[in-house]
DNA sequence: TTGAAAGCGATACCAG
DNA sequence: CTGGTATCGCTTTCAA
């Protein structure tokens, strides 16, 4: 009956378990582990003990064992559109730097597929996460219902949806791209085109468009279809939009690319043409960084409160699991426009 | 006795476990466990009643029971510097591209710091993932020993280590760094600055240093400490240190910025001070992207493969976990100087 | 091909 | 403050 031992001898190492932490420390595994919760809540003499017995084997707790025996994960799942995207980078920073060590960030994207978006949800289900954040409020029906049955706390940041699933943080792209078009009216542009990105499967850009439209027709404008597009999203393809407004509508005085880089390749593209922004043609883009500030003439864009956003996402998450909050939270962060020389 | 029925009425949803499906198909839930991995390994009319029973209830897999069980997860662990560098996106992508929906991707940043890269590696032992993927390639003495002592697969990606933990993949910081040297410097150049983020903490830095003081040794130069120098990221970042370096060593012939956007900041810099670039003085960079081969002049650069290097990462540590691969593999994959007008 | 029994390594819940 | 005992929901292992 010299299994044990001789196992642990044979087969190596096996892991140091909270048993043998309990054992070498002359305590029951109970201690050890309210030990690991909370440090106050046994004799010093205990504590020490347990302590020295920790250090000397590198004890590193079972989450898995402790989350099956607690019905319950401290991992938070989070799915965004693209990785590769840097905007959402911001919004993952946002997320991670509240959620800390304590909580493990499980990442997935979506691939802009709701398909994506549905395998990532029914993933992070197989693996009991204690919450979920998802950048679109769009959903497959399957998807949707995954996230209602759970019955977790799920945080919809994207586009601030009407009708969340559970809670929503984040701001209207409706509203931010209508408040931009009315700048650009207000400036005396009358011939202003629309670049945004594809809007299948994008509620973000539907809704950004959807507010160009409303601009327009609440100054009485008609919106010229020729010169409202799709465009795939980079630098070249923004250079690329540019070029081709220009040539179908000449007389097109002002372009709002709503999609990421856009705005900043359709500038070089116009510095490389020649043309002075914004007396041939304004550009106004979205989503401020650094380098839209940073080219000649700096671009005028909408600026967004990505980090923030990942901020309170994760912060509305904990306080749900805390007790300390519970109800449909709609959180709206706003926009701003920044007002530069480029339109 | 009805304890059982009663708490499921009662308490309402504790969830479907595979025992209920196996109570609903008529089997044992061995034979539930059996299908959900292969489908082909039970009888026809046994697998459709289970898979009726599934998606009728809607049935999600528990992989915290399973982990324990089987003691292994399926999820991967990777390590970034920081999350909010786009650079680091494109290793992220690259990863969670070849790991799928099968290995949920857990990602924490180490903020740069080893004591942070450490506090990350215990989190991710605690949720017992299968395999770690790291960035840095300098390490706490804790970090390496419990990486060491966990006996999983452990990817360093960074810097190409000489001395990997266990595997390692990527391309060699002071190769690449020496190679743009010596390219300058066989394009004439005799008075290159360097530039390249804190090196504190950060080997990939450092290594670059390396490289180009290298370089200029091998090309029996002095290096001009006073412009030699070390810069935070960002593009106003690269702008400044242009202007710093133009002021301290006026004949300044040429700068390789060793570090993200500095380069492209410094070209816009030089744009507006209306330096012709590279006539009044050259400019080099590194870890070329759309914008800094969209700005004019288009930029030299190194090119460095981050999304392959990503694959194959993730590509190793499945190789090693489905034993079809074994040993401390080094690979190396390199990296590529992009001729542009810019130096 | 299928099932029964015995864990996996923690935590919950009571008792003392 | 501390410990015993019964799970948690699945996989392993062996037997049928």
């Amino acid at each position: 009956m010299k299994e044990t031992a001789d196992s642990e001898e044979t087969h190596g190492r096996r892991g140091t378990r909270m048993a043998d932490i309990a054992a070498m420390a002359g305590v029951s595994s109970m201690t050890v582990s309210r030990v690991l919760r909370d440090r106050s809540c046994v004799m010093p003499a205990t504590l020490s003990r347990i302590e020295a017995a920790i250090d000397a084997t590198g004890y590193v707790p079972n989450r898995v064992a402790g989350s099956l025996a607690s019905r319950r994960t401290d991992i938070v799942g989070l799915i965004v559109p693209s990785l590769r995207n840097s905007l959402f980078a911001e919004t993952i920073k946002g997320v991670s730097d509240i959620l800390g060590p304590m909580h493990p960030l499980m990442i997935a994207d979506s691939g802009y597929s709701l398909k994506g978006e549905e395998i990532a949800i029914r993933a992070f289900l197989g693996q009991r996460v204690c919450g979920i954040i998802l950048h679109n409020t769009k959903h497959s029906p399957r998807g949707r219902a995954m996230l209602l049955e759970a019955g977790i706390p799920c945080i919809e940041t994207g586009n601030l949806a009407q009708q969340p699933i559970d809670m929503a943080v984040g701001f209207s792209n409706r509203d931010a791209a209508s408040a931009m078009t009315m700048y650009l009216l207000g400036r005396g542009y009358r011939h202003i085109g629309f670049v945004c990105l594809p809007t299948k499967d994008n509620d973000r850009a539907a809704e950004r468009k959807a507010g160009y439209l409303n601009a327009l027709s609440h100054a009485s404008l008609l919106a010229d279809p020729r010169i409202v597009i799709e465009s795939p999203p980079g630098l070249k393809s923004g250079g690329q939009a540019l070029s081709y407004l220009v040539e179908v509508v000449p007389e097109i005085d002002a372009v709002f690319f709503s999609g990421d880089v856009l705005a900043t390749g359709a500038l070089l593209e116009a510095n490389r043409r020649g043309w002075i922004v914004p007396d041939r043609i304004a550009i106004a883009g979205s989503d401020d960084s650094e380098l839209q500030e940073s080219v000649s003439p700096p671009l005028t864009t909408l600026r967004f409160p990505r980090y923030e956003i990942g901020r309170r996402a994760a912060d509305m998450l904990l306080n749900r699991l805390s007790g300390r909050s519970s109800g449909r939270a709609i959180v709206d962060l706003g926009f701003e426009i920044i007002r530069r020389a480029s339109a």
